[in-house]
DNA sequence: TAAAAACTTCGGTTATAGTCGAAGTATAAA
DNA sequence: TTTATACTTCGACTATAACCGAAGTTTTTA
């Protein structure tokens, strides 16, 4: 007994359907207060509060106080990973209408994860990366090539600034639509952010993302066919 | 609704103490009977029964049946990796005793992970093979090289005949105590096997695993210290 | 054929925890 | 200062499921 950490702990937090709704939608970028999340996941507020304290407690979400209100976000990367794990394993969503089908494809197609961009797109996204040269796949991480610092430079992206955040500079992320690794980490988020700032991509509910217009010919660029996708 | 796998659903089946206690066990290379789950989880041999039902409905552990006794082993490498990514995120170990301390430094050293070598002796071997040349890291998994075929090789592994097996041939793990990956697949389940037959390393309980004299020594050439892990 | 072993099923007890109404606290707006 | 908003705490109800004893099924051994 007691040689190694207790899974079981992580898992019980994570097994209530309430619960899991909570952290399904704290999965997007946005810090959410608790009534928004109570909202996501049809309890009351009062509720809410008791999972919230729960998930703090077990540090898998932190808490940011701004004057009355409360934003919640997931406490690290390590938490959003380890859910898209669990979720790799999972038995596939239980589809009961028209409207779910088609959420379900497009999440598939193109979502966040957590902070940064992951599905499909996500996974072509860091692909295309890799073949132009401009990162390239090491142990747990990417390493921004000579030409990639050139590239992510003229996408307005400060990789320097982005190497003093205390977080990782880049990560691998794993899929569980996929089942491969996409960009994640401080560039990833940045270059999320660009995206969304270009106007390559909007946000749609529930984590789910849209390619738009201008982002399709851009992408196209990259070696990227969004309509295949 | 329904648009995502609902990973609260494989949480809970996680988050019961006796049933992580059991996938725990199955983490071992060994396809193990009811019995003796009962005995690691602490319960009756009919309350383990149904835990074991709950598992296999759930599509966690398979069974295999031999004439009245039946072998639980986990699904597949899928799940003992989002049991390890879970891990990740877990309270560290309450060490009640002084046994109990000795086991966890023992465990972190070195285990077997599911049906493959892990920790920092995991870890540093998989180090050892990239720094000789013998495997190139990848996207999802490991690439060996001309001179790793030779290598593998002359330590009797057929890499002919794994790549012909019906699983990853290749595949990179996380471990949860070094946060590093580390050679897993069906070519890191042959370098388990042979690194036991050699008698280089010894199984503990609890999958804890020990470096015997001659492997101390072969590890070495490998360019390992293995006093220092 | 009988007995033992490995495991499952059933039934009843108990403990846990998810739920919400009601009431309370803290901050911001009017 | 009053009122509204965001959230927490408390208490009671209820449903779920973990647990084990007892009895049943299947396969092997004697």
């Amino acid at each position: 007994m007691g040689s190694r950490p207790d899974f079981s702990y992580v898992a019980k937090l994570m097994a209530d359907p309430s619960r899991a709704a909570m952290l399904d939608a704290l999965m997007g970028l946005d810090g959410l207060p608790a009534t928004e999340l109570a909202r996501k996941a049809n309890v009351t507020i009062q509720t809410a509060s008791g999972h919230l304290s729960k998930l703090v407690e077990g540090e898998l979400i932190h808490v940011e106080k701004h004057g009355r209100h409360r934003y919640f976000r997931l406490a690290n990367t390590d938490v959003a990973q380890a859910i898209e794990t669990l979720t790799v394993i999972a038995p596939p969503a239980h589809i009961k209408s028209l409207n779910d089908s088609s959420r379900a494809k497009k999440i598939k197609i193109a979502r966040t994860c957590y902070d940064h961009l992951a599905g499909e797109l996500g996974v072509a996204l860091t692909g295309a990366f890799i073949d132009n040269g401009y990162i390239i796949e090491a142990q747990n991480d990417f390493i921004v090539t000579d030409k990639g610092e050139k590239y992510f430079h003229g996408f307005e992206i400060n990789l320097d600034s982005l190497r003093k955040e205390r977080r990782h500079f880049t990560r691998k992320c794993l899929d569980w639509s996929e089942r491969r690794y996409h960009l994640a980490g401080a560039l990833g988020n940045a270059v999320l952010m660009r995206l969304l700032d270009r106007h390559w991509i909007e946000k749609l509910p529930d984590r789910a993302v849209k390619v738009t217009k201008e982002g399709g010919k851009a992408f196209e660029s990259l070696g990227i066919n969004v309509e295949q996708l």
